[in-house]
RNA sequence: CGGGGCGUAGCGUAGUGGCUAGCGCGCCUGCUUUGGGAGCAGGAGAUCGGGAGUUCGAAUCUCCCCGCCCCGACCA
C-alpha cells in the first residue's frame, strides 16, 4: 500500500518551465520523473511503479508467446560492433568510452550483435531452431536532439527481441508470432495504435512494420486510410497511377517563357498564353540531386516537392542524397537552372528517376533546356525516357489510398514498437550458422523486434491526460484505487484505512492519502494530477455511512455504503478499459 | 550541426549600472482552519550557470565557456 504521508513525492503546482509536451509536463508535475540532463531522467517512486507495471505486461506477453528472457550488459566491448561495422557506421549517436587500459567500449544502443553471438556460442544445429530471445534493458543513444521529455531520451528502457530461423518461411512465422504478441501487449496497455508498413532503412532486411500511437505531439508522420484501414509510414506509401494514353497528344512544342523561374510563374504564363486551364500538377519539375556524388535527375509533378526522406528510403544502396549546388550546376553547362527538361538527359549523361505519376503516356509542360524556353506536350516515353521509377514526391493529405483509392489522411504518432525481418546480415557477419538435415552449414536468418518501454509511459500519458492531470489505464496506474481521507476526525482515517486494507486483501492495489492536516482541496488536486483510475473519498458522506467513489477518467461519482464499497470497486474496475 | 529562445532559492518568477536581490508556491515553528491548491504571525533557504573584463560600483554592460528548451537536419 502506498501511503502519501510517507511517500517520496512532491507534486508541483506550476508547470516546469522546460517542459512543453503534456506527458513531460504532467509526469514532472505529478512527481513521476525529474530531469538530470538533456534526454536523461530519474524515476521517482510513482514513476518506477508505473514503468514496472508496463514492463511486466510486456514481459508477461513475451513469456506467453514462448520467447525467453535473457539479459546483456549495457556496457559492451567494441569487438562485435567492429565486425558488423557499426562501431563506425553508428556515428556520433554511439556513446563510446574507454576503460583504464585504454580499451574501447560502448553503451549499447541496440543489441543485435550480442544476441547473435550468444546464440552462436550455444547452438549449432537446425534442431534447436526456431528460437526467440528477448531482454528488457536500458539503451543509450547520444541523440543529436533529445526532445519531448521521456519520448525521445538518450537513455531509455527498451524491450528488444530477436528470432532465429533456418528458413525464410520460418522467419515469416516468427515475425507473425511477434506481431501477434505485440498486438496483445499494446491492447493490454490500452493504447490506441496503428500498425503501419515501414521501409526497413539502414538495418537492411525486408518486411517491416511500425506500431504507431497517434497523438498530436508525436514526431512520426504517417498515412492512414479511414475507409479500408491501410496505414503506412510516409516513406512506405505507394502511389496509384491510372493508365495514360498519349496517342492523341500533339507534337512537342517549344515556346518562349521569359522570367518564369518557378512553377507559379510558369503556370501564370501558360494560362495567359494558351487560354487557361493549366495548374501546377500539369507541369514537370526536374530536381537535380547528388546521390553519393553521382548526379541524378528526379521528376515530380510541379505542385509537389521531392521528399528526400522518401527518395532515400526507396533508392536502394544510396547513402547520401543532397540537392545540387551552384558548383554542381557549373559542371553541367547543359543544365539551365529553371529551364531543365528531361528530353536531353541522355545527352548530359544523367540518370532520370521519376515519380510513378510520370507514367508512360502522360503529357507535361517542362523546361526546354534553353534559356527562357519551355515546352508543352512533352510525353513520357515519347519525348523522354525514364530510367527508373521511384517513390520520390511528397505525400499530401487527400492522396489516393493505394488499396482502395479513398483520399488518405496524414496524422502524427509516437513509434512505440517496430518489428522487422532482419534476414542474414548479422548472422552472416558474425558467422552464426547451424548444420541442416544434410549436415551442411547454413546461415541463420533473424528477425528483430522492439518496444519502447519507457517511451510507452509517455505515449500512454499522451493518450489519456486531461486539463487537470494524468489518467492512467487500470493495469498501468501506480495503484488501482486512490483512497482520500478528508477531515480531521479519527473515524474518517480509520474508515479509509479499513477500506484500503480490505481492497489490498482482495488483490487491488491502493494508494491512501493519510496525510493529517492537509486540506481536502490539496488532496483532490493531487489525486487528479497523479491519475489513479478510481478515487474513493472518505469524508462528508460518512455521516450517512457512505463514501464517494469517483472515476478519474469519466468524472462519474457514486455514493456507496462503507460496507459495500470494496465490492462496488471490485465490480467497477473491470469496466474501466 | 543550422535557426530561435532561455539560465536569479526545490518549483514558478520580478529586477536593464546604485542601499541588505523582491514576490508567489513549497519547506520549518506557533495558533486558527478542514469538501476544492486555507488564514494570521514568525522563520530557514540564492557562490544571480561558470570564468575573464569594463566600472568607484555588475544579476544588469562586453568577451569566452557551459547548460537547458523549441523548430529544422539527423534518428536500429
Amino acid at each position: 500500500m502506498l501511503r502519501m504521508s510517507t511517500l517520496f513525492l512532491r507534486t508541483l503546482r506550476d508547470d516546469p518551465a522546460d517542459a512543453e509536451v503534456p506527458s513531460h509536463r504532467l509526469l514532472v508535475r505529478a512527481g513521476y520523473i525529474r530531469r538530470i540532463a538533456a534526454g536523461v531522467y530519474s524515476w521517482l517512486p510513482l514513476g518506477v511503479i508505473t514503468l514496472r507495471n508496463i514492463e511486466n505486461i510486456v514481459r508477461d506477453e513475451m513469456d506467453k508467446a514462448g520467447f525467453q528472457e535473457v539479459h546483456f550488459p549495457a556496457l559492451l566491448p567494441k569487438d562485435a560492433y567492429e565486425v558488423t561495422g557499426r562501431w563506425n557506421d553508428y556515428g556520433p549517436d554511439l556513446f563510446r568510452l574507454q576503460d583504464r587500459k585504454g580499451a574501447d567500449y560502448l553503451l549499447g544502443p541496440t543489441h543485435e550483435e550480442m544476441f547473435t553471438l550468444m546464440v552462436k556460442g550455444e547452438y549449432s544445429s537446425y534442431k534447436d531452431l526456431p528460437l526467440a530471445l528477448y531482454q528488457i534493458q536500458t539503451k543509450y543513444r547520444d541523440e543529436a536532439r533529445p526532445r519531448s521529455g521521456i519520448i525521445r531520451g538518450r537513455e531509455f528502457v527498451m524491450k528488444d527481441s530477436y528470432s532465429f530461423d533456418l528458413t525464410d518461411e520460418g522467419l515469416v512465422e516468427s515475425y507473425m508470432r511477434h506481431r501477434a504478441a505485440y498486438i496483445k501487449t499494446f491492447d493490454r496497455l490500452r493504447m490506441k495504435y496503428n500498425i503501419v508498413s515501414a521501409v526497413s532503412g539502414a538495418m537492411g532486411g525486408s518486411a517491416s512494420e511500425e506500431f504507431l500511437a497517434p497523438c498530436e505531439t508525436g514526431e512520426d508522420t504517417y498515412v492512414l486510410c479511414e475507409k479500408c484501414g491501410y496505414a503506412a509510414n510516409v516513406e512506405a506509401m505507394t502511389t496509384v497511377v491510372a493508365a495514360s494514353d498519349a496517342s492523341g497528344v500533339a507534337a512537342l512544342e517549344v515556346f518562349d517563357s521569359p522570367n518564369t523561374p518557378t512553377i507559379d510563374t510558369l503556370v501564370g504564363l501558360l494560362n495567359a498564353k494558351f487560354g487557361g486551364g493549366y495548374d501546377g500538377s500539369m507541369t514537370l519539375k526536374n530536381v537535380m540531386l547528388m546521390a553519393d556524388k553521382t548526379p541524378i535527375s528526379v521528376l515530380v509533378p510541379g505542385d509537389r516537392e521531392v521528399d528526400l526522406k522518401r527518395l532515400q528510403a526507396n533508392l536502394a544502396g544510396v547513402n547520401d542524397i543532397s540537392v545540387f549546388e551552384e558548383a554542381d550546376f557549373a559542371k553541367f553547362p547543359g543544365l539551365l537552372k529553371g529551364y531543365i527538361g528531361p528530353q536531353d538527359a541522355k545527352k548530359n549523361g544523367i540518370t532520370v528517376y521519376a515519380d510513378p505519376r510520370i507514367a508512360p503516356g502522360t503529357s507535361w509542360v517542362t523546361g526546354a533546356n534553353a534559356k527562357d524556353k519551355h515546352a508543352r506536350n512533352v510525353v513520357s516515353g515519347r519525348d523522354f525516357t525514364v530510367d527508373q521509377y521511384v517513390e520520390a514526391a511528397q505525400i499530401k493529405q487527400g492522396d489516393a489510398c493505394p488499396k482502395c483509392e479513398t483520399p488518405v489522411i496524414i496524422d502524427r504518432a509516437i513509434e512505440i514498437g517496430h518489428i522487422f525481418q532482419l534476414g542474414r546480415k548479422y548472422a552472416d557477419a558474425l558467422g552464426l550458422t547451424v548444420l541442416d538435415q544434410n549436415g551442411k552449414s547454413q546461415v541463420v536468418t533473424m528477425g528483430s523486434y522492439g518496444i519502447g518501454v519507457s517511451r510507452a509511459v509517455a505515449a500512454i500519458a499522451e493518450q489519456s491526460y486531461d486539463e487537470i492531470g494524468l489518467s492512467w489505464p487500470v493495469e498501468v496506474a501506480p495503484a488501482k484505487v486512490h483512497v482520500v481521507a478528508t477531515g480531521k476526525e479519527d473515524v474518517v482515517f480509520e474508515t479509509a484505512e479499513k477500506i484500503s486494507a480490505d481492497l489490498e486483501a482482495r488483490g487491488i492495489s491502493v494508494m491512501i492519502d493519510d496525510r493529517r492536516g492537509t486540506s481536502p482541496g490539496v488532496k483532490f488536486k493531487d489525486a487528479e494530477l497523479i491519475g489513479i483510475p478510481v478515487i474513493v473519498v472518505v469524508g462528508k458522506a460518512l455521516e450517512q455511512g457512505n463514501v464517494e467513489i469517483r472515476v478519474r477518467k469519466s468524472g462519474d461519482k457514486s455514493e456507496v455504503a462503507v460496507a459495500s464499497a470494496v465490492d462496488f470497486i471490485a465490480g467497477l474496475l473491470p469496466t474501466l478499459s
